[in-house]
DNA sequence: CAATATATCTGACTAAAGTCAGGTATATCA
DNA sequence: TGATATACCTGACTTTAGTCAGATATATTG
């Protein structure tokens, strides 16, 4: 703001870790230390792997198994043994165990509660805390492949139509374009792909699979809080992995030059413009773009700094 | 973003401490326990009562005996007496101790810098840090009065100008508008306030004083970051006492329809406009407000939500 | 196959952090 | 003034976290 960005730093940090930092009181307050409290909520969250969760956690291995030894007594996981490789080691968490960690997470909870209710939950706040998030955790945001339906996805398509209609001049409304039906989205005719940060959908993009010979992308969208971190080129790079799987040797899309960011990137990245090919009433501008041959793949190094809101 | 608030704290709390809290690191790194460690940084930034120490830091008295008794052993600190209650004690930096100090902080610089290089120091990510740290640390926001030629009142100053510039159609030279002589915006004839969080200025207003039977409110402004927080009114009524003790019984103040925000809280904080009462070329808008009388004051329920960018 | 690497475990150890029961000197209150 | 509270100190103790040197069983490599 008005200081150099070391000191900006180091504010926000002071900020965070006397305020946000009572956040970290959620794995104590359960009359357990900090190591098995530690290892309970990597188990609960999802890791069973011995060794991934040392990893994980960083910890010495004979720590690592005196913790084990004590969550054990507990009666909160069990350990049992790994099919591929014996030396190996997974964790379980009982029935009693489960009801402990959905405590611990009823105290993360609480303490957040809290937060949000001291400061009136702005949503600037929170659009701000987002931001970070997803900018501090870039290299951790996965590609992975779900279905149209999914609530992730319904949530970045609403996203999606609701910057769509703040964008246009005259509004959007979804049921006046073509909207592709969830099947054309789905294997085997197309797919649809989400950018997922930290569990968090906060990009989109679907792959309508047609009768034409040519499959179109249709709703690419990346979050406000995730823009400026090439996530728009590594979905389109993804889907066109996809696309030649399916078979498709030619993509097309149309778009709209009032999104000029998305316009950018298919320009810049080996998209050719052509005439228009649907009756759609919204898009003003089409696109084609050859798949199959050598030579016609998404060249990494055309790199355009935009990002794409929407397209 | 497309989440529940809860969940939205509590992944920016994950990632804030993965990420940043490599920056605790920076108590480490010497060759010292964390305890003393602590305790030197408590001391070096300011503190030097013991018992303000033991109670910010949280700890035992036992244990901060001992964790002085390190640091006097190292030669960093050296423990007084307190002259006006014997039973307390102080503590300062040896020459030593300002060193090992300045290494602490060094290193801690270090590790901002090394976040701002990962992140490539985007504006949108400073500006996301600087909201958050100014929002969770409003209870710690202070007025204070400096001189207008003090570096932070003209860091505040400088963002003043350049956003009148922004806002106003045919932007804004601050030598064509009346600029107070800084010697008007001191005591005895005036004053300048800052509204201070965590060592960086967010805001500032001006009393400009005149020889015409009242004293003039200009430069009203808040940071981008720190809107919303009520900073605008604190300023106003620190700035209205101030006037009291002046010998002021009159203010007025001239600004302008495109800074909407700062116009309602004229309109709602017991000012009436008048006719011009200057001619300068910026304003278009000219209030009065009687501060002397009783029931004149700025009345604290008459909230308006909106915070003023400038006025 | 032998040599080497990996995954986990156990026992013995240390360092750091924190707790608790007093002790001394000083300040404050009724 | 006497009773009580406060600030700091010391010594004895416990808990937690972490380190290190093996031991055992299994997997991988040349």
């Amino acid at each position: 703001m008005l200081s150099d960005p070391i000191a900006r730093i180091r504010r926000f940090h002071r900020a965070v870790t006397s305020e946000v930092g009572v956040l970290d009181a959620s794995f104590l307050g359960r009359g357990r230390p900090l190591g098995p409290a530690r290892v309970l909520n990597a188990i609960g969250s999802g890791r069973r792997d011995i060794r991934d969760i040392r990893a994980y956690l960083g910890l010495d291995s004979g720590l690592m198994s005196r913790l084990l030894r004590s969550l054990e007594a507990e009666g909160l996981i069990e350990i049992e043994g790994n099919a591929s490789d014996s030396r190996r080691r997974s964790a379980r968490l009982t029935g009693a165990g489960a009801l402990e960690y959905a405590a611990y997470e009823a105290l993360s909870d609480a303490q957040a509660a809290e937060i949000l209710d001291k400061h009136q939950a702005r949503e600037r706040l929170l659009a701000a805390m987002d931001l970070i998030a997803t900018t501090l955790g870039r290299d951790r945001i996965v590609i992975e492949e779900a279905r149209p339906g999914d609530p992730r996805s319904q949530s970045c398509l609403s996203a999606y139509y609701g910057e769509l209609a703040a964008r246009f001049e005259r509004g959007f409304d979804v049921s006046l374009s073509a909207d592709p039906e969830a099947r054309d989205m789905e294997r085997p005719r197309g797919s649809f792909l989400l950018a997922v940060s930290d569990g968090l959908p906060v990009g989109c993009v679907g792959l309508k699979g047609t009768d034409k010979g040519y499959a179109e992308v249709k709703r690419l969208w990346i979050a406000p809080a995730a823009r400026g971190l090439g996530l728009s080129r590594r979905l389109m790079e993804e889907l066109e992995r996809i696309a030649i799987e399916l078979g498709y040797d030619r993509l097309r899309l149309d778009t709209n030059s009032a999104l000029p960011e998305a316009v950018g990137l298919y320009r810049n990245s080996g998209w050719t413009e052509i005439a228009r090919f649907n009756d759609d009433p919204y898009p003003d501008l089409f696109f084609e773009r050859i798949i199959a041959g050598a030579g016609a793949r998404t060249g990494a190094s055309t790199g355009v700094g935009a990002e794409p809101a929407a397209g």
